[in-house]
DNA sequence: GAGATTTTTGGCAGCGCTACCATTTTAGTT
DNA sequence: AACTAAAATGGTAGCGCTGCCAAAAATCTC
């Protein structure tokens, strides 16, 4: 196999308007379809496009112009499918109106955020995406002074530095209180991962707490793991509970890939669901509801806060924070 | 609350070099630590850069001189676990070396496919990874006339266009038979998704079928659901192919998200695994390992692929197909 | 201490494109 | 046909940075 490495030089939009016969002017006209040109114009620049497999250069375009064209996620995981829904329901209208999409992952880390949003900043895009309200006062400055549009994503718990779309986390952990105490238990537990790193988790156990609160009710034991949820630690998580805390009728995960791993752990040991236990995810995620017993859980609009993240972007949307809500699956663990 | 919308003028390098007393390749020189400049030109430089909040214009930067340090990844699919993971491998390498990673999905599409691999091409990127060996004559083409490299992903059956990194799908599919046979199972049935889509799966199951007819044997019943692959396809597939082909007692699924729903399936219609029937996955994903019997699979090196392909565009390696190779696991559903 | 090196420095021409403006061409009006 | 309005076009000055080069400053050599 032969690669040719010799240095190709790239067609510019200047040989396309020496080939067409036309200032390039025109061609950029035609090209962007923007301004006006005759037809004939039109025709012999796309000609000659066709003919010399021009590829316009966006990096000198966008230095020309103003706007990059470019949305940056900085998102804190690639491994809890939750970021890479928000990003395909952002990729689709992002890519529908031209946009790129640029990311990087911070691993929970909010330093390493500042460090990756300073970084993406360089490349002067239109937004920057973040995960929740949570931020290093650093990040924050930076991204004020870089005078782009910023949207805080799936939290709407907190202060908006400009757009915000989600929903409440807190409602969320309420709503799931609410549930398990209705359907009669009561003796509730939890079972989570890291809070710290995780603040929108961490909400929505302040909010499962508040709603037992105030019915009078109080959790009776909880597991927090360290690290990152994953269904294995949902499923040594509900054991380790389970021995120091036995006769809990319910327990509360961090989302469904620790309930997951409960269920599983449920299902080995021969405890019985909702009989003996009863289980309550969040996220509903569709293996959730794929499993002999539909998880009960709490459906988040993933998708749909990408792509309303990127509307509202590309729409040059004022300020606000949009709370796209949620949706209690009833399931069958619970 | 008050957002400031005026047009913040950014800080430019200029800018800088007036504040610092300094010429402006000085300030290009210390900020990239490149050529050479005095201890106390470094120290001017860098108070002013502070002082004025500047942050350099990649833009700009790239366009002035030659590389982009942007890699773009043109990836079938977020839904599937298997894309976010080999962005992660790659992610960790890139950010290290300052280079961003830039996206967008197919959805499987070839056509689609080569629209991306053209608009992403507007950004002048060091390479562009692709999934696989496929792709249409178009995207070749524009591939191999941009003269940015190429890196074909997660597939070794085939001819690279220029650098490969993964593993044999085909005799991926080959050991999943092979263990299979060794186990004594005789009568095999397939539960798989689109293969004209996903042609790694189509490979696997390819090499599968060849296994079976090099030991004298051949599939006993097959299920190809349409569309992407998931839990509920693999359940309801399942469900379909022992409607259809009684007496299987071993099942090849397209990958785990398919075996997991098959799994679920027996759970639910009370089939015992593996005495009544033995199921088996690919790829080796954690919660596969985390149900009450750890799936039958194999390993596949998704990580490791996304982390060499990167070093292999950084560090400017000759063309070549790196296969990463893949590890069975037994489990305890085969 | 003069001359030869080496290090440090600043000026400036692009990179490839878009925005703006001035000019030319075409269409429209009476 | 003469004149006006509208459409089409090309020239060119940047966008903010880097790379090159020549000049200036610091260091070395005998």
């Amino acid at each position: 196999m032969v690669i040719d490495f010799k240095q190709r030089t790239t067609v510019t939009l200047a040989e396309v308007a020496a080939a067409a016969g036309v200032g390039e002017s025109t061609v950029s006209r035609v090209l962007r379809n923007h301004g006006s040109f005759s037809p004939k114009a039109r025709e012999r620049v796309l000609d000659a496009v066709e003919r010399l497999g021009y590829v316009p250069n966006r990096i000198a375009g966008t230095l020309a112009s103003a706007g990059s064209r470019l949305v940056a996620f900085v998102i804190p995981s690639l491994t809890n499918i939750v970021f890479p829904d928000v990003l395909r329901g952002a990729g689709g209208v992002l890519e529908e109106n031209h946009y790129q999409a640029v990311f990087s992952v911070t691993d929970y880390d909010s330093e390493r955020e500042e460090t990756l949003v300073s970084a993406m900043l360089a490349w002067r895009p239109t937004a920057v995406m973040l995960a929740g309200f949570e931020h290093t006062e650093g990040t924050l400055k930076i991204l004020r002074a870089s005078g782009c549009r910023v949207v805080e994503l799936l939290d709407t718990d907190g202060t908006a530095a400009d757009l915000a779309v989600g929903f409440s986390n807190r409602q969320a952990g309420r709503a799931s209180a609410e549930f398990l105490l209705r359907r009669g238990y009561r003796r509730l537990g939890y079972v989570g991962h890291d809070l710290d790193l995780d603040t929108r988790a961490g909400k929505r156990f302040t909010g499962f707490c508040e709603a037992l609160n105030l019915a009078g009710s109080r959790l009776a034991g909880r597991e927090i793991r360290a690290g990152a949820s994953s269904v294995e630690s949902g499923r040594a998580g509900l054991k380790q509970l389970l021995e120091r805390a036995p006769g809990l009728d319910a327990v509360y995960f961090s989302n469904d890939d620790m309930a997951l791993g409960g269920y599983f752990h449920c299902l080995s040991n021969g405890i019985a669901v909702p009989a003996d236990l009863a289980l309550f995810g969040h996220n509903g995620l569709d293996i959730g509801q794929a499993i002999p017993q539909p998880l009960a859980s709490i459906r988040t609009p993933r998708v749909a806060t990408g792509k309303l993240a990127a509307e509202l972007v590309i729409n040059e949307a004022p300020p606000q924070v949009a709370d796209l809500g949620f949706e209690l699956i009833e399931g069958a663990t619970a």
